[in-house]
DNA sequence: ATTACGGCATTGTGATCACATGTTGTGCTG
DNA sequence: CAGCACAACATGTGATCACAATGCCGTAAT
């Protein structure tokens, strides 16, 4: 009798989705190197399932821009040009402020201490020098934070500008150790939740602009490219 | 020797390519009804293909947010509710406005007059009450438009847009001829082309701002929903 | 008349095979 | 040694079957 309208429960019921779920945090986590051919032999091989669910997911990560079919029927891991990379920028920022600007109002005490914690991790991985978990909690963080937003068309849309730009959040980190160590008082994170605190949208927007600027502004460097204005 | 880079070709070669243009066409001519489920037999028996290719092409639907998998293992098109409408207006505006200001300066003569073309199939399709052409052919308008901003990464994300509320703009054309028949001096489009030959870039992302909203104003009003600011 | 149960039909998912196409390696030829 | 033809292999796509889960509907008990 329970009809049951929800759009999909949180716990993966079917293979494609376990699938799907391994292979989306992998990326989120750099583990797929730009320019590296993905194969469902190969993915069903290591994760021990048949072709089945790993077609769909593959066929998933693709409409998200995650993943790139060649016309020679090859699935790859698509490359960074300098105007996909000014694109990503633009779009993360006006999506990513839209979302903060929403979920400001809605973050309670306890969503902030998770934030703190969270934040507090992903502080440790940069010590430690753990850059999957470096790449993966900076999303997560990001992530948590829209969370309260409740965007339910927004979200999906950002999820996909991070998986894209996620196999190229090593050569971000790699940057970041060259050009200089982590200091805290350029703890871009803890800024935006003291901004939440405040309860200053304006500053928790100018905030995560320059956060996902910064990021594009190593890549650049990190690429040898021009820096943009 | 041809290694073809390129993404994909123009021209469908698989099945399911073409599966999932068709479907993609009929859903931003607004032949698919709100809250209406879909079956993959279904589809297939009606397009006379197997059921592997109405796979794939659901399973992208799906991912665009233009279809919905319930955890009942079934597949509807998602109805639509306020905190939605506001969501998909602020998201086209953003990226829209973006894809139309890089557009801009790319589009030569020959361009214009292929916009003005189709405005007057567009135009046309509104004084002969053909509401599948009438839908279509906006969107044709807008993509055609933004096509010379070459935003690769930018586009995917609002043709994800437009099918997810393509299903009602029926409501939306409706409204339109219930509140007041067309005008001539109200043709949001053709004010757009004009703006495009004076160079006026922030005129141009006005009237999109406006022609979005105007859309998204009559929508809330057929669905009795409070007008938003 | 209403509700609960049970059997049947429908539906998405998974598995397996066949196949067209593209890739790679190898040996022949100039 | 370079260039090319051809075979062997790898890979995504399509088709078909099996199956568990879900929905549908008629029947019967209260």
């Amino acid at each position: 009798m329970n009809t049951d309208d929800k759009p999909s429960s949180n716990e993966p019921k079917t293979q494609q989705e376990r699938v799907y779920m391994q292979l989306r945090e992998a990326i989120l986590r750099g583990k797929f190197e730009p320019g590296h051919s993905v194969t469902l032999r190969g993915i069903a091989e290591m994760l021990g399932v048949s072709l089945m669910p790993v077609r769909e997911s593959l066929r998933r990560l693709t409409t998200e821009r995650a993943l790139q079919l060649l016309n020679n029927r090859r699935i790859t891991v698509p490359m960074m040009t300098p105007e996909k990379l000014e694109e990503l920028y633009q779009a993360r920022v006006s999506l990513e402020s839209y979302a903060a600007s929403r979920a400001i109002q809605n973050i309670d005490p306890e969503a902030l201490s998770y934030l703190y914690e969270v934040n507090e991790k992903h502080t440790q991985s940069i010590l430690e020098d753990n850059v999957e978990d470096y790449i993966y909690l900076n999303f997560e963080f990001h992530r948590e934070l829209y969370r309260y937003g409740r965007c339910e068309v927004v979200m999906p849309l950002i999820e996909s500008l991070w998986l894209q730009i996620a196999p190229f959040m090593r050569m971000v980190h790699s940057q970041y150790l060259t050009e200089s160590r982590f200091n805290e008082a350029e703890d871009k994170h803890k800024a935006m939740l003291t901004a939440i605190e405040k309860n200053n949208p304006a500053q928790l927007k100018y905030l995560i602009h320059d956060d996902i600027l910064d990021g594009v502004r190593r890549l650049q460097a990190a690429m040898g490219w021009p820096i943009s204005s």
